[in-house]
DNA sequence: TTGACATATTCCCATATAGGCATATTATTC
DNA sequence: GAATAATATGCCTATATGGGAATATGTCAA
């Protein structure tokens, strides 16, 4: 098998630097593609074909207003992400790092405890 | 240009699901190899083709102890995804939401405000 | 209608994936 | 040293990617 589409979920969809700032630059507010187009400095078809990609996991949501398309961020489909890696907080918070390290050393130094403790 | 490599970072490591289930397993302590591969049901070299690319990505680190290698979870590289996905929380949280729009409609109300205020 | 602007789609290509399977590597025990 | 256990690597294939370039679609204005 080949590797999962982007449009599988958000973790795929995000994993590509230029969608993440195209979601840095909607967290500032509405904006038509060409607006992005210039702040991110490439081509005008690669922005849609990204913002495609965002819009299919429900990241964006889009509005027609004239002649341009006004996008917007709809973050919700982010909240997996930021629940799951939230979880691992402790693994890189030098704080609960020197905890484990407590328990570990509490878990070695009692090997053949049953866990009963009477 | 095809997709970025899955060891580009650990946006695109974790992308895959088989990646964080294996990195979910590790937070619970170093395991050996064939641990992870009985809990995921996944064969044994798709299983240490993953381990590569976490390790590749700082993500897991190893060590040897006689025949088995013990994988343990280093979460370090997870923190940029916290970081990143954190600045959206508001996105979908229905508070902040609610705060955005009225900001929104303060300021449709003034569209003509140069800012100056006086 | 024609033309200009804004955005989307299509085609082409080099590249890397994830899984299946076979096999290589390394360490242990007899 | 041979057999065995634990893990890693190599090869194969279908599939999708992201960028470039050209072009299609849609919308307004004169």
């Amino acid at each position: 098998m080949a590797r999962a589409a982007t449009t599988t979920d958000a973790f795929n969809a995000v994993a590509e630097p230029r969608r993440r700032q195209i979601l840095d630059l909607l967290a500032g507010g509405e904006r038509p593609v060409n607006d992005l187009v210039e702040r991110l400095g490439v081509a005008q078809p690669q922005v849609s074909k990204h913002l495609r990609v965002l819009r299919e996991v429900g990241l964006v949501a889009v509005r027609d207003e004239g002649r341009q398309r006004l996008y917007r961020l709809t973050g919700r489909p982010l909240k997996p992400i930021h629940d799951w890696v939230k979880a691992f907080e402790q693994s890189w918070n030098e704080r609960f790092a020197a905890l484990d390290q407590v328990l570990e050393k509490l878990k070695a130094e009692e090997p053949d405890d049953d866990g009963d403790g009477k």
